[in-house]
DNA sequence: CTCAATTTGTTCGTATGTATG
DNA sequence: ACATACATACGAACAAATTGA
């Protein structure tokens, strides 16, 4: 261990991981821009005071990754096509967040017809008398993206269970006419897989994921639905407009006259 | 290794740092309450598919934290006072974000007068001619929880420099009658801690953030304020009011007489 | 009180991974 | 590339504390 190991030891992560989620860091943000040459690993391990071999072990993981490629004698470049990260939209408005998920295809795992109530956190309403529970899993190009666990009040899924196997409950629900939608809130925090979230999200048991607890209160105060969506926390990215006039097009357009549009399969 | 590696090598990171992960995420969600006896040393081995020592490790790890207490003969409890994280709410909205923060007393690193411009993304419109970098720590309860990089125009500085060291620069920018603020948006993405990061806010290299980018422009187009905020992912909550209309008390009862008036666009 | 069942704690041997100089 | 030291992980066996019958 070097002498300044100050805050590695902070984490017991092995130092060469530590060094390599830097360097990716960098390389994502464009800090380090593509076809760049690297510093030499002299410089690197003097920045990072380690040896010289940990430097080259996480370069091997980038390199792994395709990030970086070492030519001896020449120098570590950056890969020309840094794969950008597809950055999926959270949306923050209700509008928004029903048009951007109406032609998910929720990839369904189970749907348990006789379940407790959901944790309800303070704002989110009393719970109904009963609910079902829909566990899916949310694809985009194929790969995972989020795990989503609903509890649907049992009333409301009855209303139309078939529609609600096939298409985002959400759209769902906001095309019913018989539901009238008083409140809808989300909250976000960050946590970290566990090991059937890793396994189903295809990464590391422990990667850190957000954590979104979505519900929707009708007007007699009872939570309606309540979704707790664990999504990948390196696709995820929240945009927020803080003064509600953002010159974005599209995004509100059409008033939503009509519930989901059938929505069309994408993946098998 | 054992036979059933299957998802733990998607990442390199230590078996009983994964383990201790997920049982830190079961106390912390309540689902592990507080008191409650955990499972038994076998049936964690089964669960996790990892040899009892690794086990063992990963409650290591707990106890070090306080989480979890381990008696020989009688079993592994959750500690009875397992410390509720406080949330630091991140506001969504303007006259929110400006009341939460109206208190905050930044902790200044760094002041460079003349900087390069700062990063800026979609909808960030025009850079200014020229900008200072402000570089400061938040803190809570004398515990940091994010590192702030401020590049700020340099004429809107110039109004009231002293003013831009003491007090938060949002604050002050929403009480300056001399700028027009046209658009705010924020995006959130989630990171990993580089070196420096780690140092300020303790936490390890590699460690998740959320990473925000908050920009403000005023009625020319230019971005006047582009801060790039790094918080702690522990400590980081996001409330999403979908609809607008939270019932949420306080928040915004008192008519915040000081602040902003100008922007009030909202939607019903 | 003793016994047996349960549960955590300890140790050994081996293999591989991590980090230094 | 090498020699060294220490960390990680496995499986298995055994020891020690607790509980209740």
């Amino acid at each position: 261990m070097s002498k300044l190991l100050k805050s590695y030891d902070r984490s017991r992560i092995p130092l060469y991981i530590q060094v390599a989620s830097v360097m990716r860091q960098r390389i994502q943000s464009g800090q380090w821009a593509p076809g760049q040459r690297i510093s030499t690993l002299e410089e690197l391990e003097r920045e990072f005071q380690v040896a010289r071999v940990t430097v080259r072990q996480a370069i091997g993981v980038l390199q792994d990754d395709g990030l970086l490629h070492a030519q001896q004698g020449r120098g570590t470049y950056v890969s020309d096509l840094t794969p950008s990260r597809h950055w999926f939209k959270l949306e923050t408005t209700w509008d928004e967040l029903i048009e951007s998920i109406r032609d998910n295809v929720p990839q369904h795992i189970s749907l348990e017809e006789n379940v407790a109530a959901p944790a309800l956190q303070a704002n989110d309403g009393k719970a109904a008398d009963a609910y079902v529970l829909l566990r899916s899993v949310q694809y985009r190009d194929n790969e995972p993206y989020s795990l989503v666990n609903l509890h649907l009040a049992r009333y409301i899924f009855d209303l139309n269970p078939k529609l609600f196997m096939r298409a985002p409950a959400l759209s769902t629900i906001a095309g019913l006419s018989q539901v009238k939608v008083a409140y809808a809130h989300q909250t976000l925090v960050i946590g970290s897989a566990d090991p059937e979230t890793a396994d189903r999200m295809m990464v590391a048991i422990g990667a850190p994921t957000a954590e979104c607890h979505c519900v929707v209160i009708d007007d007699t105060g009872t939570a309606i639905y309540v979704a707790d969506i664990i999504y990948r926390s390196d696709c995820i990215k929240l945009q927020i407009d803080l003064l509600g006039n953002a010159p974005t097009p599209a995004a509100r357009m059409a008033p939503t006259e009509k519930a989901p549009k059938r929505p069309k399969a994408k993946q098998a």
